[in-house]
DNA sequence: AGCACGCCGACT
DNA sequence: GTCGGCGTGCTC
């Protein structure tokens, strides 16, 4: 790279108006050293200090006009923003109408000297020339087996036998989990086949210096498997053949914050840029899979298997003949039981003995449940309501509603005396269990594994997940009971209580594609995502309204609302904006533009408050 | 974000 | 006559 005497810097500022590239004179002592991809500190507008950036291009000439400021301060020559890597975090930031700071977040860890020196020692190369897969891969979808074996969940095996066999053909695989027990599953499996050198653990509970270490890994031109979460799909690995996310639907896999990107897209774009292969594997499949698998974006490749044996009951009994049936017989076998419960603690509500009111709670009148330690705790505020009066009668009393795990489990601790009952939810998780007879009462998503699988599992409360206030509440039960069926071993009963109607019947049949052609029909009836696209726009009343007005007339506006959630500021307003998939990139650049333009009008400090004023907030997609 | 430039009110 | 108010605009 030597005589490129000007550099090409991204600024990593927060600034929508500073998300651009930036030329800089590269100073004579630097020209050897600098590479594509090296954190800089640079001069920046009449501030004194320097400014942090990445080097994204070196060139003979700049097109700037005006003279260019000198480029003195060379952090590190290593490579830490590859070609490949900035192209993502670029069309990532376009895509939500982000700015690529926001990317470069999740995208680039935080420098640690030691390890980068130590890493620098082993000889690794400064400049890494990514070797990149030509042509276009294959994009697939995969009903995985639902089933446990002595092996552990199939799926587990599946996915690091296809990361194996990419390994050895010298290609890179990066495999997105939602869970970080199953990340730690998939490494402890990974571990067993290939050497750890072979290993990256991107996953997040890590330590900064652990987190450098396995990113400058991935800048190691030696192929890998690459294990983590969302932040994962950003790993600048050598000669990536693969992409997999394991169970696209779960919500782990969306960026809560801003490029409020979901796994799933930031996957199919790193795809279509680089022609790697791309893998969705599931139990169940999303809506947002059904649609691309529609459209003949997404190749279904699954293998017939087969399907778990699953009677369903339709039934007024919580707990019907059907399902104690399964759970005597699995015992009786000197096997596990699986039992799913909608919630945690002695009962989900709780009202007043006195008068039969749904009970409040004292602080701030939210609905009471009780806990696992049979005390009266609020929803909202999660405080304890140990002195409860009725307000209404002043009745101290509480009778209970609908069980939950902890009642349950007492109750089939009276059901099956002897028998060993264990409780795992998401505050106190388990993550496996030893074999043997005993019964496991457990809230979704908090199911623990055993060996060799369960001989029996058992869903409660199904018409409880069903009727939750949210758009994906069918979709999340179907993925949610899945994943736990999943957990049994062949020759296993699975029962689902109280399902019924079209559901209940294809569930039983295991009918999943069926199931997410129908929610994915639903949602295109009502013109609801992932049919469409939705986006939301929050903040100020007026200055929500100035950007409306400058849209296009034939973008759909919903709204503005003023917003009602609990911690909403009290002058926040939201818009919902209705949009086909071909109006995205137009249309995230518009609202960019727009907010920056009627934010850059108004002044930025509230008068009054001397309070930093809240831009206004774009989700390209929003969770409806 | 900072920071300077610029054009209107009460001050040694 | 000038010091400084913060609205406006730029940053290679």
């Amino acid at each position: 790279m030597t005589g490129f005497g000007v550099a090409r810097v991204a600024i990593d500022s927060p600034l929508p108006q500073l998300d651009r590239l930036f030329d800089y004179e590269v100073t004579e002592a630097l020209r050897g050293e600098i590479t594509v991809g090296s954190r800089v500190r640079v001069p920046f507008g009449r501030g004194a200090g320097l400014s942090d950036g990445f080097v994204v291009e070196l060139v003979k000439e700049s097109e700037f006009a005006g003279k260019l400021a000198r480029l003195e301060d060379l952090v590190s020559p290593v490579s830490v923003l590859t070609p490949e890597i900035y192209r993502l975090c670029r069309a990532v930031a376009d895509r939500q109408a982000v700015t690529i700071a926001d990317v470069f977040k999740l995208a680039i860890p935080t420098r640690s000297v030691a390890v980068e020196k130590k890493w620098l020692a082993s000889g690794a190369p400064l400049d890494t020339t990514p070797i990149r897969r030509i042509g276009t891969g294959q994009r697939s979808f995969v009903f995985v087996e639902p089933r446990t074996n002595e092996l552990g969940p199939i799926w587990v095996q599946q996915l690091v036998s296809r990361a194996i066999a990419n390994l050895e053909a010298g290609e890179s695989t990066i495999l997105v989990v939602p869970d970080y027990r199953d990340q730690a599953v998939l490494l402890s499996e990974l571990s067993k086949k290939t050497a750890a050198e072979n290993i990256v653990d991107y996953t997040s509970q890590q330590t900064n210096s652990l987190r450098y270490s396995a990113f400058l890994r991935c800048l190691t031109p030696a192929a890998a498997v690459v294990v983590g979460s969302r932040a994962a799909l950003y790993a600048p690995v050598t000669n990536l053949g693969e992409i997999v996310i394991w169970d696209d639907g779960d919500s782990n896999l969306q960026e809560p914050t801003s490029p409020y990107s979901n796994a799933r897209d930031v996957a199919l774009i790193r795809q279509s840029q680089t022609g790697v292969n791309l893998l969705f594997a599931a139990h169940a499949r999303s809506s947002e899979i059904e649609r691309l698998v529609e459209i003949g974006y997404l190749q279904d490749i699954s293998i017939p298997f087969a399907v778990p044996k699953l009677a369903i009951s339709e039934t007024n009994a919580r707990v019907d003949s059907l399902a104690w049936q399964a759970i005597r017989r699995a015992l009786e076998n000197g096997d596990s039981v699986l039992v799913q419960v909608a919630s945690r603690g002695q009962s989900v509500s709780a009202y007043c003995s006195g008068c039969g009111d749904r009970a409040k709670c004292v602080n701030c009148a939210g609905p009471l449940w009780i806990d696992s330690q049979n005390q009266p705790r609020c929803r909202w505020c999660n405080a304890h309501n140990l002195g409860f009066s009725c307000p209404a009668c002043g009745d101290r009393g509480l009778k209970q509603g609908r069980a939950g795990a902890t009642r349950t489990s007492a109750e089939f601790g009276k059901a099956f005396p002897g028998i060993k009952i264990i409780e795992s939810n998401g505050e106190n998780r388990l993550e496996r269990v030893p074999t043997g007879k005993q019964i496991v009462v457990s809230t979704p998503g908090a199911e623990p594994r055993v060996d060799g699988g369960y001989g029996a599992v058992v869903l409660l409360d199904c018409n409880e997940l069903l009727s939750r206030d949210n758009l994906r509440a069918s979709e999340d039960a179907i993925r949610i009971w899945s994943n736990a069926i999943a957990l049994m071993k062949s020759g296993g009963l699975a029962v689902a209580v109280g399902l019924q109607g079209f559901l209940g019947q294809k569930f039983a049949l295991w009918s999943q594609a069926e199931l997410a052609q129908h929610e994915y029909q639903s949602r295109a009836e009502l013109r609801f995502p992932p049919f469409i696209r939705m986006a939301s726009l929050s903040g100020e009343r007026d200055l929500l309204s100035k950007v409306l007005e400058s849209l296009p007339e034939d973008i759909e506006i919903l709204g503005p609302m003023p917003v009602t959630a609990k911690n909403a500021a009290v002058d926040d307003w939201r818009a919902l904006i209705r949009y086909e998939y071909s109006q995205g990139g137009t249309l995230a650049t518009t609202l960019k533009a727009q907010v920056l333009l009627a934010t850059a009008g108004s002044k930025r400090v509230s008068a009054k408050s001397g309070r930093a004023q809240r831009p206004i907030q774009i989700k390209m997609d929003t969770v409806i």
